[in-house]
DNA sequence: TCCGTTTCTGCAAATTTTTGCAACAGCTAG
DNA sequence: CTAGCTGTTGCAAAAATTTGCAGAAACGGA
């Protein structure tokens, strides 16, 4: 999940977009941590470096960031997390009665993916699904 | 997509939970337009109705109503949206440019569901899925 | 029908998230 | 290197959402 500074940096220039210390701060933030990162984790480790950062720069930048599709987020037990884009989408299998999460890799959605695309013409961008459900222990124990 | 307030008063009661007057409002409040409805428009139908009733109480109950599975929620254009859950599960696509809906039928979903229950053991819970990305229009003038 | 138990609701306060605006600061052109 | 244009930030206020708690009320049993 490495996070190149220059090439994010680059992406957020091509379009118009201003490179800034902050949010240069908050990409590596949110790659600090290997996994989900959530908005208080982000805005500690941010805080840790620049204590100057404000709360309102950081909700912008979380959302700039996903526009962008350089991070990406899912809602996971209610709460927003979030994840630096790695070259190949990944998404989540996270269970509603223990929580655990379980990586589920993307080529499940291939053939969704390209069915949208030639049956409806859409082009989904799925990437970072989180799909709750029961993981085998709890649906085990459920009945 | 009616639902029958005596079956949803039944599936209450069942799991030993109370049926008040408030749920029952709320519940056909969201009823009452036949697509998603946001929060604000269900309080706004249910402030109509019985003008007492708490913003606090609304939270809650959708919450409840969704843990119930009676009604379904995604989160579409970053609000919120509620329906009432039908006997088949529906999703939608969402243009992220232009937020033209178009529904997506379940079956899309069928393999994906048995895949993951036969291979991970995960009984996924994909009930109203929103997914988003650019419809045949905005992808087209796109590029 | 009435009672006891436990869930729900309304209220107010706390917390979280969004927004408007003026000052600041990247970036490009000259 | 400098100036100017426009995107960004910090701040404070507003809006949205959650939470704790005491009183109200559903529901099962007597």
């Amino acid at each position: 999940m490495s996070h190149d500074r220059l090439e994010c940096a680059a992406q957020i220039r091509e379009r118009g977009f201003r490179v800034t210390p902050q949010r240069m701060l908050i990409l590596d933030a949110i790659c600090e941590g290997k996994e989900h990162t959530t908005f208080d984790e982000i805005y500690d480790r941010v805080q840790a470096k620049a204590p100057g950062i404000n709360q309102a720069t950081l909700y912008r930048t979380l959302d700039f960031l996903c526009e962008l599709h350089l991070v990406v987020s899912a809602e996971i037990d209610g709460r927003a997390v979030y994840e630096i884009a790695g070259e190949t989408p990944h998404h989540h299998l996270v269970c509603h009665a223990c929580g655990a999460i379980q990586e589920l890799p993307d080529f499940h959605f291939h053939e969704l993916r390209s069915h949208l695309l030639r049956e409806h013409g859409f082009k989904a961008d799925i990437s970072h699904l989180a799909l709750t459900g029961l993981c085998p222990q709890c649906a085990e124990s459920e009945r």
